[in-house]
DNA sequence: TTAATTATGCAACAATGTTGCAAAATATAG
DNA sequence: CTATATTTTGCAACATTGTTGCATAATTAA
């Protein structure tokens, strides 16, 4: 699985990139935790500035095409985040099945800094026949707690 | 465990009950599903119209006294429900252990009819050892499925 | 009964996100 | 390559959800 800039990501999905695209992708794509809207904005403000309403809809095109994936913050607003099965080319059946099971990850919410990460350490297996009889689709598993750096358990 | 009224789990916890919050945590607890802030203020106006701030601050105090708690829904606004070991009373140790876990328990959201509903056969278990590394307070489990009743599964 | 505290209503504000529409950029057809 | 069609962007206005300040009403405590 190789690791792919924001341009080869878009590419890879057979998508057309356009600056504004590029630019917010880069962003998620650099970021070590999830990203909100002004967040997002800000850094971009950096190097050039796009309108607010565009980064919107830019993320709802990202999120759509499933290159990001959105995650429900505290005070009602979205973070983004990479999905992992654009952000690494599929290359085997193990990779396939990865894919699948992508959304079913959990989100580590740091009451401490507030940044939110996946773990996966916490990913839970649900039995299947429960799994069917509701027809589940995604699996959101949102946890609120310490993390590593925070807890002072792993240097930044 | 028996079921208690809005005023019964008011006094219950030692708190003042008001006509506002007893007006709102009644529509939360008769609800088969949680409800929104406008689903609530508008299910009050059949009888009585209170302010939509003192409906907003009513729900802030119920879920800051744990005798409701808060589901993030898809657009951002927050579902209400009644939490259930306020509902109940404590009257066994095993029950005290029920408490501590109330906030574990799965949300059905359903991709038909919109509601969101708890489901215990989804209640993963995670391995204590990673909740202590995070030092894990609160799990919300979201999952995106089809209910019973919209399945066809069970009568309404 | 009076004073202190708490709850409510109203107005204004704040944060997050959406829609309509025209201009700019890009892709497609000839 | 040029002309036309499509898509993307920016701007303004709007919508939804929630919060804050402050005066009045209700409740509790002295």
């Amino acid at each position: 699985m190789m690791t792919m800039n924001a341009e080869e990501i878009i590419l890879n999905a057979g998508l057309r990139p356009t600056k504004a695209r590029l630019a917010v992708l880069n962003s998620i794509a650099e970021a070590s935790s999830a990203l909100s809207h002004p967040e997002i904005l800000e850094q971009l403000s950096e190097q050039k500035e796009f309108d607010r309403v565009t980064v919107y809809r830019v993320l709802d095109w990202l999120t759509e095409h499933q290159l990001i994936h959105r995650i429900s913050g505290d005070n009602r607003a979205w973070k983004f985040q990479l999905s992992q099965q654009r952000y690494t080319a599929v290359t085997s059946q193990s990779d396939i099945g990865m894919l699948a099971q992508n959304h079913r990850h959990a989100h580590l919410h740091c009451n401490v800094c507030g940044q939110i990460t996946c773990i996966h350490e916490l990913e839970p297996h649900f039995p299947q026949a429960a799994l069917d009889k509701y027809q589940v689709g995604t699996i959101d598993i949102n946890i609120k707690g310490v993390c590593l750096q925070c807890a002072g358990l792993v240097e930044n």
